[in-house]
DNA sequence: TGAGGTTACGCCTATCGTAATAATG
DNA sequence: CATTATTACGATAGGCGTAACCTCA
C-alpha cells in the first residue's frame, strides 16, 4: 500500500469514474487503473463494483474509504506540525 | 512522503542507531540513511541530532513521532477493516 | 459503435546494495 | 582506530504514458 495509491482510490471514489480522476490527478488513466488492482489485489477485496458506466464502491469500497481519508489526513498534519515546530525548536 | 519512510523513522527513532534500525528492517543501512535525508529534506527540519554514537530524536522528531505512529496504526487498521469487511460483503 | 476500463510494452525515475568516504570520540 | 553515518555508483524494480484491446449497452 501506498500514499499515492490510497490518494487514487479516494479520487476514483468521489468521482466514480476511472478517468475524470485521473484528469484530475493529472495522470494517465492506465496509472490509476493498474494502482487501483494492485490496492484491490493486496487488500484481498474488490473495493470497487465495475459498471457499464464507470465504477461504484463496494462494500468493502466504503469501509476503506473512511480509513483513507484518515490517512491522508494524518499525513498533511503530521507535515503541519513539523513545518511549525521548526520555529520552536 | 512515503510509507517507507515513516517506518524507518520510526525505526531509527525507536533504536536510536541508523544500522540496528536497518537491521530490523531487514534493509541496508544507506537505504536507512538516505530515506531519513530525503524525510527532512522534505519536512524543512532535522528529525534527528547526530552524534558519535547514533542518533537522537530532535524536538522536531519528536512532534513527527506521534504523527508516524497514528499514520502506520491508521493503514494497518485500514487493511484489517477491508479484511474483515470481505467476509460481509 | 461509443464510452468506459484494462493489458501490453518500452522508458524512466527512484530505490536498493556494495564499496568507498567522512567524522568523532 | 573503532564505530557510526553519509556519499558514489552501478544495477534493478516499480510506476508512468502511449497504444492496443476488451466489454457492455
Amino acid at each position: 500500500m501506498s500514499l499515492a495509491q490510497i490518494r487514487y482510490f479516494i479520487a476514483v471514489a468521489e468521482e466514480g469514474h476511472v478517468g475524470r480522476a485521473a484528469h484530475g490527478l493529472r495522470v494517465a488513466q492506465p496509472a490509476v487503473s493498474r494502482q487501483i488492482k494492485n490496492l484491490e489485489d493486496e487488500l484481498g477485496a474488490l473495493l470497487f463494483v465495475r459498471t457499464s458506466r464507470g465504477m461504484q464502491l463496494s462494500s468493502s469500497g466504503r469501509v476503506f474509504l473512511d480509513h483513507a481519508r484518515g490517512i491522508l489526513q494524518g499525513v498533511e498534519h503530521a507535515a503541519l506540525a513539523v513545518r511549525a515546530s521548526r520555529s520552536t525548536s
